[in-house]
DNA sequence: CCATTGACGCAGG
DNA sequence: ACCTGCGCCAATG
């Protein structure tokens, strides 16, 4: 049996945030399996093919900060996606408490392949 | 091969 | 709230 690479492993995770919630990058990897590699998690999502389609877009710093520099394209599009989504962003930042996703292992244990 | 670079996180001060 | 240093390590030059 082949263990799963770990690029895909991070999508898996990114895929299952639902939309109006967000999550840390230290928590996508934590979750991947993979804890301390938060930047690993930048990595696999600047790699991540387009057709996949993954809401990166709902991954911040565990701080809750906008990982972009502020008036960045990067950062503008993500927030706007956010505020799509009922997100609210006040500082270039959002509410890890009341927007952060707290996945229960039921919900890890039936992500999609 | 060595050095630098990050869509990061945390502990300190 | 702000800054500094350190751990992390794949990718890049």
């Amino acid at each position: 049996m082949q263990e799963e690479p770990k690029y895909a492993r991070l999508w898996r995770i990114v895929a299952a945030i639902p939309s109006g919630r967000v999550a840390a990058y230290g928590l996508v990897a934590d979750l991947a399996g993979l804890p301390g590699r938060a930047r690993l998690v930048s990595r696999a999502l600047r790699a991540a093919p387009a057709e996949r389609d993954l809401p990166w877009h709902r991954v911040l710093r565990a701080d809750g900060r906008i990982a972009f520099a502020p008036g960045s394209q990067a950062a503008r599009t993500q927030i706007m996606s956010l505020r799509d989504e009922g997100v609210v962003i006040k500082g270039h930042r959002v509410d890890m408490r009341r927007f952060g996703w707290r996945p229960t292992l039921g919900d890890l244990m039936s992500l999609p392949y």
